[in-house]
DNA sequence: CGATAAACGAGACGGTACGTCTGGTCTTGTG
DNA sequence: CACAAGACCAGACGTACCGTCTCGTTTATCG
């Protein structure tokens, strides 16, 4: 019989986020015939294991565990919610952005990308949110009025929009915005209106 | 001398929306030589005007103002985000949902095009949002206290979200969840509650 | 491992055989889009392979024996002359004569073409004519002062000459008079008076 | 109206010079795009006068009369040539004899360009050889038996001959050669046969 | 001497082929 | 018999030139 190689795919995951590591290197760029060279590997290997390049990716991102974005339920909600969406914008800032962001581009082409990504990567986050909502509603923090899910969804979705689109920056103001919103309070420092819309512009 | 052609300016985009128009094909199974070849001109001239197949297709779905949603000003905010939401996400959900998805995901690997489409498509409409948000809280519709700009995002995001991740559906009940949670209002009699929250915030 | 396909080879130098085999074209003419075409195979696989358009033509060339120019010796040196030069020059007056004339006009780009030209064509004619030469001063048909590749090339370039040039034509009379001149004979019957002029010049 | 500008005829062919003048350019490299260019000449302009590349090239290696081979009549048959023929074969061993092959080889696929070459630049050559045997043959240098145009050919084409295959050198021993084999005496320098031998192998 | 027609520079155009690259499949030993 | 190695068919890439075709803009006779 001969069994899947345990080394072969530990080297086809090394060599591709070795790959990826290299600044220019896009997941576009990234060819599966690179991953075969760079791993002393067979093409054939990565075929017969992977469904597609993008799968490959999703496999070695997550095998790393490259994003750390804990979510504490030891504080309040709305302390809970800062620490967590300003380590997610901090890491979407970097290379581990782009890294999802071309994932999720190549998800626009692919089913299968599509729902892997769902499925190993996008669904713990999006529950993880879901149920600190949901916690904010029973503690009171928040409206029990609010769909969780959709509250969720409007404060989560903003960050892969500018990560995507790019027209604003991700930065920790915009953790903050995005929180004061949806908590229907402005952000501490700023609580007038005008003060607001120029922080805005700038 | 020598200007450029109209004719052929027209073709290329023609071509490239009949290609386009074929369920099959995605943006990134489109090639310029079959552009080229359907428009009946040589692939130089593609990329004499053009700098990338993407830029082209973003020509060509602008060309034809093939996204119809308006924003009326003659309405209450409410309504005018029901009918500008309801109509994006129906327009979203069906092909041009997946062209524009396809060219968001050709923007992640190339900054050119990701600038083109901030400019030739997303400005016009995420302004437009954010002068309806602004003429809500003019109008007493909306608190005084959000960031126009960061509550535009919020309920312009999640359209995207769902567009690209799929992991729920764009349909009108989603538009309609939005609006009711960005207006602070989970249903139309539950406006006093909301009203009190906000207030209770400032 | 994955050796070389002799299927591909054979379908590579046939079908390049099948397009030259046209009137119309010439090595020029040819492309190796057309050649990968008409075997059925990709271009990589003959870049692989050959270093230019020219070598594919060269191997085709020769693969088929496509000239055929005996050298006989088992008769005197002036009739195998006599048969050798006729035979060559009536195949340089058609189809085989156009591709060796085409063959060294690429040789005149590509200092790897004339190589291959020389060793897979032409010295081993250019040898048998020297060895020719050589018996028929051993013999004494020829004056033991000439110099057998010096009178070999008086004998042989006038041929390509008249191929590459075409000022006067390839014809038998053409083959009579050169072995006549190099053999200081304008004709049979004035064997004296030639030898008579080469003896005064000793 | 409006007659040919001789500006642009010899704009076009100094332009022509100057781009063949560069050691890496061949007149298969050169384009009429890059003469235009050169030459600050619209690509019609070259066209309009000129059937071919080739034809320019032509046109431009006589303007400047770019070989200069005399030919004495005022001295013996054998110094004539002997002159005449180090001249040519040292300035073919030169950029002048690559320019020559080069006009050679395009003129393989163009019957237009080979009628020029031979009446610009060919003929003359051809007849005044043959002349010249001719001469020999009225003075007794040369024995009366011989077709001057075979002998001209037979001295004359193994300078194309090794111009085009580079098989042996192109050198005033090969000029010597020939004369003494083509008057029916060894080289004054290497009587004989076996020095010869060892000289051609060399 | 002003009209007018050809030649001109510029360069866009529809094409062809280039040589390179990658995708995904197939083949051939090796361990 | 799974693997590495890599050859294979296929076809798009972006580039270079081809030869044709407008464009205005000189020129230079001719009416």
């Amino acid at each position: 019989m001969a069994n899947r190689s345990e080394t072969s795919r530990l080297s086809i995951l090394d060599a591709t986020l070795r790959l990826l590591d290299d600044e220019e290197t896009t997941v576009k760029s990234l060819s599966i015939e690179a991953i075969a060279k760079e791993a002393g590997v067979g093409k054939t290997t990565i075929y017969r294991w992977w469904p597609s390049k993008a799968a490959v990716v999703i496999d070695a991102f997550m095998e790393n565990h490259l994003l750390h974005t804990p979510v504490r339920d030891d504080v309040p909600v709305r302390e809970a919610l800062a620490i967590h969406l300003r380590s997610l914008i901090s890491q979407y800032a970097g290379k581990p952005g782009q890294l999802v962001s071309q994932i999720l581009a190549e998800s626009q082409y692919d089913a299968e990308v599509r729902a892997m990504f769902r499925e190993r990567f996008f669904d713990d986050r999006y529950w993880t949110i879901v149920r600190l909502v949901e916690r904010g509603i029973e503690s009171g923090e928040l409206s029990p009025d609010v769909d969780p899910r959709i509250l969720s969804e409007m404060i989560y979705a903003p960050v892969y929009h500018r990560l995507l689109i790019g027209h604003r920056p991700l930065d920790d103001q915009f953790a903050d915005d995005l929180i004061a919103t949806a908590l229907g309070l402005p952000a501490v420092e700023s609580r007038g209106r005008s003060t607001r819309k120029i922080r805005a512009a700038s």
